[in-house]
DNA sequence: CTGAAAGCGCTTACAG
DNA sequence: CTGAAAGCGCTTACAG
């Protein structure tokens, strides 16, 4: 069933039939009528290959998640398409692992799909600054600042990592805490952990505290699994921290079970905080304290952002998300810690 | 940048190019080489809407993901979507509410996209008895039986519900337990959660136990806000119960959370038992026994016999994946309940 | 308000 | 092995 046959049924041409089904004003009520009765009567669909070749027309907007079980990013994921939904545009989604390179990814889809926009959900902004500049298409980047980079269709969404990352060690401190472990993250001065970091180190100085990063802090990638072993090798090379940053709330999930199997509990043997407030950390055992980024709003607001570019030609824009620190359980003084 | 254009700057026609694009074999070694150079220096990528027009092609797969927060359907389509981009297939992912009508849904996704196939990440017989044969597309159900709906063009895979949930029970009860709660599904019989029910009343019956769903049961959707305070309200109306077995291992966090916030240890005061065995069962606290349904397996299963049917127009298949009963620590014997 | 016609960028018999 | 040409199903100036 083509356009074609709809105009024939009809009695009038395909010209005519377009116009009806683009809801073109030039058409006569009654003609409308006729056509759209033969449309309805066989449940007409018009192809979109043939419509998307002829207008030129992009299809659907990509995103690229980067990393897997990443409790956060599925979230906004989830949010975010539904909104795409909603304003009628598909979501086309890519799961790439942590470690792969998601501009190159996106270059290859670019090419073959030709989305309208790009929506990046974590990525490593090496990989921007090597290859994103053969992009050209609206793109937005979550949970990373991108500003410093200057691409002119590159927006960003972020929350103040650095600032985050240094009230929660100034609240570990205010709580009695000296020897403060920190998990997670790649220690490369380009990935999402590096400000984290940056933050922490600002926080010890503030409070007059060393900070090595060799015997503090242990890389791992953002998994349950990963936080599980790194905590291991944490406690293994620094037995006294007697509080454990952990850079997301999976990882903070893995260290607590280990910290358990080691025979310490939390918080009263020893203290975690994670990030990122998903859902989990409202129903783990203790409940997380952790700095909470607003995954609804991410979502929302960077959906706005990427339309809003697709369709107004708007420039780029950098955005901090505010963030909140969530006191849950799993935080305790030193002097209480036995 | 078009076909048109590689024929004119490499000097030979766009039937040629089109050839050498498609790995036609019949074009000269000297040509191929010609017109690939020509590709290559100006990094030349067809259109797939001209392409996908003029072939007739059904473009990507279609994934439905029926309700929000399920991590074991994450699971499943993270690898889904991996194993399609390895076989150079597309996937277009569709978050609908665990209300949704996902076989609607997937009709007017079909009209709109023309994928080549369907697969559905959980969903509701009912919708598929009334709609589904208005889809005409090779389909995958996962984590349902659909054989008794006997349409030629839908496979299904899923682990036996029912055994599981029976041996969840004859669990329980061998550990003493004798008054059990189940937690979770919807009541009604085309449910996910149905065949579990069967299952469980059928272990009841076996032991020699009473079982009424008024007073044993409490429906919830699965998340971890709804097994909280599902949770509740079966404590509430029934607060002699020892054990619960909850329909997805995403109830079971929130119950254990909710039972710990009125004051109850698990499994000291009451057991838990989970079902799907999503990797937070084996890092929370405590650790869950459940029944592990295999993501990898079944995503891994599940396109192959999307893409058996789609390529060898094989006929639809209904497969039984196994389970395992996990231990964790989340179960104790009554007679060390205090 | 409507029709006839060109053309979007490809693929593929058909000839040679 | 290669080219010329038809055609996939649409949209949209251009006429009238």
């Amino acid at each position: 069933m083509t356009i074609k046959d709809i105009a024939r049924l009809s009695g009038f041409s395909v010209g005519t039939v377009s116009r009806v089904l683009n809801n073109h004003p030039d058409v006569s009520d009654d003609t409308r009528e006729k056509v759209m009765a033969v449309v309805r009567e066989h449940d007409f669909q018009p192809n979109t290959n043939a419509k998307h070749l002829k207008m030129q027309a992009k299809s659907s907007i990509a995103i690229m998640v980067k990393g897997t079980n990443n409790m956060l990013f599925a979230d906004i994921l989830e949010k975010a398409q539904s909104l795409l939904m909603e304003n009628g545009e598909e979501a086309v989604i890519a799961y790439l692992d942590e470690d792969a390179n998601e501009v190159e990814h996106a270059i290859r889809l670019t090419r073959e799909r030709r989305p309208k926009g790009l929506m990046f959900l974590g990525g490593d902004l090496e990989y921007f600054r090597e290859s994103f500049d053969r992009i050209s298409l609206p793109s937005v980047l979550l949970t990373h600042n991108a500003s410093e980079l200057g691409f002119p269709n590159l927006s960003s969404l972020t929350t103040d990592d650095t600032a985050a990352a240094s009230k929660v060690i100034d609240y570990l401190v205010s709580q009695g805490h000296k020897s403060i472990g920190v998990l997670g993250g790649n220690p490369s001065n380009s990935q999402i952990s590096h400000s984290r970091i940056v933050g922490c180190a600002s926080s010890f100085e503030k409070n007059s505290l060393d900070f090595d990063p060799d015997k503090q802090c242990e890389p791992c990638r953002f998994s349950m699994a990963d936080g599980y072993s790194a905590a291991k090798r944490l406690i293994a090379k620094n037995p006294d921290v007697t509080a454990i940053f952990a850079l997301s709330d999976v990882i903070a999930i893995g260290a607590i079970r280990a910290l358990q199997d080691l025979g310490r509990q939390v918080p009263e043997d020893i203290s975690v905080v994670g990030y990122d407030g998903v859902p989990l950390s409202r129903y783990s055992v203790p409940r997380l304290t952790t700095v909470r980024q607003d995954a609804s709003f991410m979502a929302k607001r960077g959906v706005e952002m990427l339309l809003h570019r697709i369709h107004n030609k708007r420039p780029a824009v950098h955005e901090i998300v505010p963030f909140q620190l969530v006191h849950g359980e799993s935080v305790d003084r030193t002097e209480k810690i036995t």
